[in-house]
RNA sequence: GGGAGCAUAGCUCAGCUGGGAGAGCACAUGCCUUACAAGCAUGGGGUCACAGGUUCGAGCCCUGUUGUUCCCACCA
């Protein structure tokens, strides 16, 4: 063996080949038997527009981890990828290259060319996404990647919307929806999000039609009283009893509208007058149906007045506010402006002010769907990590109202409804139609509208895996494990995931939902393109490394918490990898070429090597127990320091006398737990690290392909040394007391000096006695049975276990020597006091668990044992 | 208006089911010790936001207060 490695490691190259092994090697595939257990993860599939950002570094390296620490516990991981089509985010992407590149708009090409353009804008830039997942070291199966419109999904799409049509789940109907004039299209609740802007409260005098006097009303929106047709009082209000089935005249429009009493309005708002727009408010509508009010839209699709308008007609929304403001002013109808802060919904993917208008659209009635998902988060049949999301997820779900999944875009899943222009009647259907079903007229002409990306997407879960057909791979792998997403799209997403899965499959989709956080930049601020603050993860994947990168996501976070990116956390990370790196180097240097990755006889093993492993041991138990609670954070950090300060700081360096020495029986013996240690160590880490773990493990001496599909460690009872842990600890708090005492000195390593140990754990340090040359800085190690006679020019340091003499000739001061034993003095006897209070306490040692109180004793024990050492030796200085 | 999160070292954050506060970075001192200066050793630095309560014991549980971030609903 004795491979030479470079001194630094280089992520690149080795990144590249690595993965290129994997994929060759198929072992992102499932690959064992049918008996063995599933464990699928569904890929949230990102845009086909997409850029990688952080957030999909986030989300990939959280399924990663947790696919390949599955994959090595023997389960048939699954991770099943995909693109998602994204209806809005694409079709604006063809459109804006289509109008810069040819001065096109989609009208000019009409409905079918313009699809034709964006699947070729599909083909190709929607693979770009995935080299760059790759480039993440996902490990999905890359075979089985699926698209939100490829074959096998639209016609899961079109079975749900078919048999949920049939069903009376799916209906037409007219509403107010949000509408984005930018856009001209529709958008569910979810997609507008509501902004504080400063607006104005403008009051408007409306005379009453007899002449018998006024009411005032108040409005944000003054544009919108084209189409008034009513003004709304509370029918417990004595001011405006009288006038409650009088009209008004609405003003520049000069027609005659009804004063009607409804709850709705509240007396203390204002003038307790509302005008009423049906056709563009949501409330106003609902109390329009009460009383009969006419609907009247006076905005088309594109925000401009339309013919109700009068003279305003052709006037864009906030043209036409400006101009009926004036107007109204000058004919003295407006009372007074107030200034306002008003929240206005804007559109999620543009941004502009969005505007509530009636409209014919397709809707899912949620009411008794959402109570089952309920039930199912209820009953324990999904569950939340972490905990708390529960209640963001009942409180969506429990306030649900009907889903608008109309768009009137053209990229998507035209929605599979024609109409007849003979009868009127709507033929639904799992096959393209071609005459009426009712009346057999084939003057038929299908909806232009698509749904709404999200309906595609609630279906992932099982349309990825072969449904509607019933397929192997559904049957298998379905349902799910666990799905892994940021919290922003719990209602978008999940909660529609877990409504359609239990609906169409009668499962839930997952068992557990994990959540996690955004990645923010450094100031805490959202990542995002109009801030410029993005930082781009393949950019920092070429500098310090896909490994670091990972390892920053998962690194001192928590399940659900933002994370702030910080560039030095990278640069830790990195030399992390180093720092394992050069571990290994350490290792293979001194590996023979035949050399075989078993441990030795444990008679065969010192006091050193007894620690590590049974240190690991413990690791191993903490690492898989972490993983196992999705505490990716808590699991990496015991890795972390398992490896740099056990493996590294310590074990490795209590193995240099042993390696450099000229027992081979000895320099073996270390060598074989040195590369045991190492690759179970590599083993735990691989689901963070899988590059620079696989590239290392290839180099030591290894049964089997590949770390991706080497077994997981287990905890091996016959590894698990108690007593050899406490004698260990016991030499390294000498090492430490020495080092100490040096470093306060000013005593340089190179100065060397003689010890004389003497201990109350003789064995542990006679053992000890080869490398406290080196940790210790010894040149001549003597074990000691009584006190010294002469301690004059001694430093002695002192630990619970031992007191460790170094002859220091003239750097000693007694004086002070002895100033600073009884500053240690106090400080154990506080401690001890403190201890013993504790213990002396009836109340603590009768209900405190007995290992507690132990453990207290024990401390009090050692702490004692520091004293009378501590004691004698101040007796002995101020002897001289 | 309803709900949730956060407040711990100079900075960014861990701290899992209550049992004498940790990491990384930064800082200080000394070291190129044959794996690693992207390193080693040693050290300084915290009223765990504030006020109560429960408990033998509270950073952790309960109540309230302050500050801060977010989600949902929405006032014409």
């Amino acid at each position: 063996m004795a491979r030479e490695l470079p001194k630094v490691y280089e992520p690149q190259q080795v990144e590249q080949d690595i993965y290129k092994m994997w994929e060759d090697g198929k072992y992102f595939r499932p690959q064992k038997g049918k008996d063995a257990k599933p464990f699928t993860i569904v890929m949230p599939p990102p845009n086909v527009t997409g850029q990688l950002h952080m957030g999909h570094a986030m989300d990939a390296t959280l399924q990663d981890t947790l696919i390949r620490f599955k994959r090595m516990q023997g389960y048939n991981a699954l991770w099943l990828p995909g693109v998602d089509h994204a209806g809005i985010a694409t079709q604006i992407k063809v459109e804006e290259e289509l109008r810069v590149k040819e001065g096109l708009t989609r009208y000019d090409l009409g409905r079918e060319k313009f699809l034709e353009r964006v699947w070729d804008w599909k083909h190709q830039y929607g693979n770009r996404i995935v080299e760059q997942q790759k480039k993440l070291g996902a490990s999905c199966d890359w075979d089985r990647a699926r698209f939100t419109m490829d074959e096998g999904c639209s016609k899961a799409v079109r079975e749900v919307f078919v048999s949920m049509y049939e069903k009376g789940l799916i209906y037409k109907g007219s509403r107010i929806i949000n509408w984005c004039p930018n856009c001209v299209t529709a958008l569910s609740d979810a997609e507008v999000e509501y902004v504080d802007k400063p607006g104005h409260l403008w009051h408007i005098r409306y005379p009453l039609a007899d002449g018998s006097g006024e009411v005032v009303v108040a409005t944000t929106r003054p544009e919108t009283m084209l189409g008034d047709t009513g003004v709304c009082v509370n029918p417990n209000d004595e001011r405006y009893k009288s006038i409650v089935g009088k009209n008004v005249i609405l003003p520049l429009v000069n027609k005659q509208i009804p004063v009607v009493a409804d709850d709705y309005a509240e007396m203390e708002f204002g003038t307790g007058c509302v005008k009423m727009t049906p056709a563009h408010d949501p409330n106003d509508f609902e109390v329009g149906l009460r009383h009969n009010l006419e609907v009247i839209r006076v905005l088309d699709d594109n925000g401009v007045v339309n013919s109700y308008g009068g003279k305003y007609e052709g006037m864009d929304r906030y043209d036409a506010r400006k101009a009926i403001v004036a107007d109204l002013q000058e004919q003295g109808y407006l009372v007074k402006i107030e200034d306002h802060a008003h929240n206005v919904g804007t559109c999620y993917r543009c941004h502009n002010d969005v505007e509530p208008i009636i409209s014919a659209q397709w809707f899912v009635k949620m009411k008794t769907l959402a109570e089952e998902a309920v039930r199912s988060v209820n009953d324990g049949e999904i569950k939340f990590v972490p905990d708390r999301f529960t209640k963001n997820y009942m409180n969506w779900m429990n306030n649900i109202r009907d889903w608008c999944i109309s768009r009137q875009l053209w990229w998507g899943h035209q929605i599979p409804v024609w109409y007849c222009a003979e009868c009127g009647h709507m033929t639904c259907s799992r096959e393209d139609a071609t005459c009426c079903e009712k009346c057999g007229s084939t003057n038929i002409e299908r909806d232009p509208d698509v749904l709404d990306t999200w309906f595609s997407s609630a279906l992932w879960p099982f349309e990825t895996l072969g449904w509607p057909e019933k397929t192997e791979d559904l049957d298998y792998f379905y349902p799910t494990d666990v799905l892994v997403t940021g919290y922003d799209i719990i209602t978008f997403w999940v909660s529609r995931m877990i409504v359609s899965g239990l609906e169409h499959t009668g499962k839930a989709p997952f068992h557990t939902v994990l959540i996690h956080g955004l990645v923010r930049d450094d100031k805490g601020r959202k990542m995002s393109k109009s801030l410029g603050n993005g930082i781009d993860p393949l950019e920092i994947i070429e500098k310090y490394g896909c490994d670091a990168l990972r390892m920053n996501m998962v690194t001192g976070n928590s399940p659900g918490n933002d994370m702030r990116f910080y560039i030095e956390r990278c640069e830790a990370m990195r030399n992390f990898a180093n720092k394992l790196w050069n571990a290994s180097r350490y290792v293979l240097m001194n590996l023979e070429e035949d050399a075989k990755n078993e441990l030795p006889a444990i008679s065969e093993l010192t006091i050193a090597d007894k620690w590590v492993l049974s240190k690991l041991n413990k690791l191993i138990v903490e690492v898989t127990e972490n993983l196992e609670k999705y505490e990716l954070g808590i699991a990496v950090s015991k890795v972390y320091d398992f490896l740099w300060d056990t493996y590294c700081d310590w074990y490795i360096e209590l193995t240099k006398a042993r390696l450099y020495s000229e027992d081979a029986k000895q320099k073996q013996t270390a060598l074989q737990v040195l590369v045991y240690v190492l690759d179970q160590t590599l083993r735990l880490l691989h689901p963070f690290m899988p590059f620079i773990t696989e590239e290392i493990w290839q180099s030591i001496p290894h049964e089997g392909d590949a770390l991706i599909v080497a077994d997981w460690p287990v905890f091996r009872e016959e590894l698990k040394f108690v007593a050899e842990e406490a004698q260990m600890e016991a030499v390294m708090a000498a090492i430490r007391a020495i080092r100490n005492r040096r470093a306060e000195m000013n005593v340089p390593p190179s100065k060397k000096a003689a010890l004389f140990i003497l201990t109350s754990k003789p064995q542990a340090f006679a053992e000890g006695e080869g490398f406290m040359q080196r940790l210790a800085y010894a040149d001549q190690v003597t074990m000691l049975d009584k006190e010294p006679e002469n301690i004059d020019g001694m430093v002695c340091c002192t630990t619970a276990d031992a007191k460790l003499y170094i002859p220091m000739g003239q750097l000693v001061d007694v004086a002070k020597e002895l100033e600073r034993i009884e500053k240690e003095l106090e400080k154990a006897q506080k401690n001890l006091s403190g201890l013993q209070n504790k213990l002396n306490n009836e109340n603590f040692v009768a209900r405190a668990p007995e290992a507690v109180v132990a453990a207290e004793r024990e401390k009090a024990a050692k702490a004692q044992a520091l004293i009378e050492q501590l004691t004698e030796s101040a007796i002995a200085l101020k002897k001289l």
